[in-house]
DNA sequence: TTTTTTATAGAAAACGATTATCGAGTAGTT
DNA sequence: AACTACTCGATAATCGTTTTCTATAAAAAA
């Protein structure tokens, strides 16, 4: 993993840095699918000095390298996703968590589409929105 | 469904304008859906003095009554659609417009989805994004 | 290792879509 | 017509994201 990125940004140009491998190690151990300012706030203790703009800068060149895809869970920011499989989300309206909507194959279902349209479709992104396992625990209290 | 809207209106404690009516039209009859901007530029020519929050504050009105629904086809700006069946989209990455995805029925792979996670759905939204019929023919020479 | 080159980090400002504020004007009611 | 409450449009504010700029760190060359 840390040889991957390592060279994958070399080979691309892009220098190695401390606070790339940071970012992309914080991402790739985590399942919160977590935006630039989750990223932000959780690497503050370790890099101090590090800004927003680099987390959002570095986004970009690991996006454009293949290491994580950028999510749009129908929020006002971006979430970020190191699971590089493309697979739908379902996040919390109440709690605001997101997470993966487990055991699903969307093949078929993109497939169909593929061949119901004259687009010569590229990609995709689906997410559900609702109410949480421990959300709705709490609400029926 | 010009007296729907009036009546819809009214029934909530809106007041029944020119300019609800005017968006509205605009955007139950053209299939292009629309962003706020869009909006404002088609009707700029008929209501001179209109402005873009007068488009915002009327979106957000149309959806509280159930009008329009908001769709986030994974741009930086919201389009909004006066179909308020809950359908796919594909977005052209070259000339932007933004289509309907014809003759698909998601409900077999939403009820998947709602079975196959703990989360209790409420909504979903999915958006492909491919090339155009005309731009792949424009890509073709 | 030392030097040279080049890309990067971070501070700050800019950006752009959307939302909030506010005073004048209008719709609907009496 | 007069009254009241809502709405319009201009303007400012908001906020996630991007850009700009320059000292500095990383890579390459010597
Ligand atoms: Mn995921
Ligand atoms: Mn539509
Ligand atoms: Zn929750
Ligand atoms: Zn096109």
């Amino acid at each position: 993993m840390e040889v991957c990125i390592t060279s994958l940004l070399r080979d691309k140009g892009f220098k190695v840095t401390p606070q790339r491998l940071a970012i992309y190690n914080m991402l790739s151990s985590t399942r919160s699918h977590p935006n630039a300012e989750m990223i932000f706030n959780e690497l503050q203790a370790m890099y101090p000095t590090m800004s927003l703009a680099t987390v959002y800068k570095t986004m970009e060149i690991l996006k454009e390298i293949g290491l994580v895809q950028v999510l749009n869970a129908g929020e006002d920011s971006f979430r970020y996703d190191a699971v590089m499989t493309n697979h739908p989300h379902v996040r919390c309206t109440e709690c605001g968590q997101v997470e993966d909507v487990p055991d699903i194959n969307i093949d078929a279902f993109v497939n169909e589409v593929s061949q119901g349209t004259k687009y010569q479709i590229m990609g995709q992104q689906f997410y559900f929105h609702g109410i949480c396992p421990a959300c709705q625990r709490k609400n029926s209290n």
